[in-house]
DNA sequence: CAGTGGTCTAGACCACCTG
DNA sequence: AGGTGGTCTAGACCACTGA
């Protein structure tokens, strides 16, 4: 059959939408600009509320929207970089990083994180919370898991809770003679604590660091951070970050 | 008003779905198994089919299931810790790596990656297309970018294009002093060429890892590498890679 | 060819924010 | 109170896989 099938393969419609949406993005709008509403785009696309929400959607993973219930979909600035390698916070708790201890508790962590620090499937181990600012916005959640172990001075007699207790915890901790961490990413969704201090909706996308403190030849501590996949770009490595503008310049209409 | 607000907040239907799903996964699945098709699930759970899709993506995000058009959805493995840090692969083309290269071009690079090798606006570059294979599976694809610059020596007259002059150009590449590296990790969705190399559909979840190489006080090669983001963890750092199984054991019903 | 997940529609109501 | 994005429904058709 000699038919040349041209366009045989026809793109979804939210696949060419996010396109032209991304184009216009480029080239009619800055950062900051509120769009339209989601109907009235609808409507002039002549699509689906649902299917150009497919779109929006994409595009927010992407970081280039941002859209808040109640408020409307602003275009986002260029994410973020947030270092997480050596050099920042080689340590939990060294001065001059910026995390914020918000809170610590003594309880028995989830069973992976059991496992990860060698601890009794029952033993509780102090649980610190954080959480991390850049440039006045709230980029990470932390939870810091230390085994008992690992900071034997501690006694339990001061506070057994709250912020006076997570540095506490952190102050023992830095006593310790570090001896390296490693660290991976994974891609996740926002627990509803972790949404809630991140200003997300729970299930937003987010990248989960995990990062092992060495010390003494045992695990010392554990931190699980979970940073907004939305406004972050990750930079490890040992000469600065690699800067890479995302796409051509953006101008007014 | 003295009204105690219980379930105040109800939480969304999908999102309680997901827990249910997931609970579900852990007690009463195996790695593999295939669950029930979306239209019998979302009747027995007494939804719309579009509420459970909901639940089911944000559990394929998370790296729970694994869902293939035309065949149904599985139990996922845990996500592989794949290392992209120091000593995996420190200089591209290095023996010993698994990474594949595939095809070369020489062209005019996308405008940000000009921006990053300090090439002019026009100037074409040596564009390097490889896989990586872990375990038997595409986990990414990459572009790597060399200035000709970088490899004077080579010249045109060779295959200008094929895996022939792929390997040609690591090679040169290889000869150069490395003076170290940085990388940065974000979130991103798969174009369409690489979704077609991971065996995804355009759009899927990507974790993009863009690594700048320096060598001469320059940048002589960048990299652009998309990661599966659904069935990769990315590992980093100087002494092996953290492995928190995710979750309680995973049995038989 | 039958069965699967992927796309799309046209509605409805809800939660949240701001004036 | 009015407008925004978030959730949900009950359908329909399409693209792909495998027997």
């Amino acid at each position: 059959m000699g038919t040349t099938q041209l366009e045989s393969v026809p793109e979804p419609k939210y696949w060419h939408l996010k396109t032209v949406l991304s184009e216009a993005l480029d080239s009619e709008f800055t950062v900051g600009e509120i769009l339209p509403n989601e109907r009235d785009l609808a409507a002039r696309f002549g699509v689906a509320r649902a299917t150009l929400r497919q779109a929006l959607e994409q595009l927010e993973l992407e970081g280039r929207l941002q859209r808040r219930r109640g408020v409307g979909t602003t275009v986002a600035p260029p994410r973020m970089g947030v270092a997480v390698g050596p050099g920042q916070r080689a340590w939990p708790g060294m001065p001059g990083d910026d995390w914020q201890p918000a809170d610590c508790a003594f309880a028995v962590p989830p069973a992976a994180v059991a496992a990860a620090l060698e601890t009794g499937r029952e033993e509780a181990v102090h649980t610190v919370r954080s959480t991390r600012t850049t440039r006045g916005q709230a980029v990470a959640a932390e939870l810091l898991y230390v085994p008992q172990a690992s900071v034997p001075e501690l006694s339990a007699i001061d506070a057994p809770s709250g912020p006076a207790r997570a540095r506490a915890v952190l102050r023992e901790l830095q006593r310790l003679e570090p001896e390296g961490h490693d660290s991976a990413v994974e891609l996740g969704s926002a627990r509803a604590d972790d949404a809630k201090e991140l200003d997300r909706l729970p299930g937003a996308p987010v990248l989960v660091v995990t990062t092992r403190y060495l010390a003494g030849g045992r695990t010392a501590a554990l931190s699980v951070a979970t940073y907004r996949a939305d406004t972050c770009r990750l930079t490890f490595g040992d000469s600065g970050s690699v800067r890479i503008e995302d796409g051509p310049e953006r101008r007014a209409s």
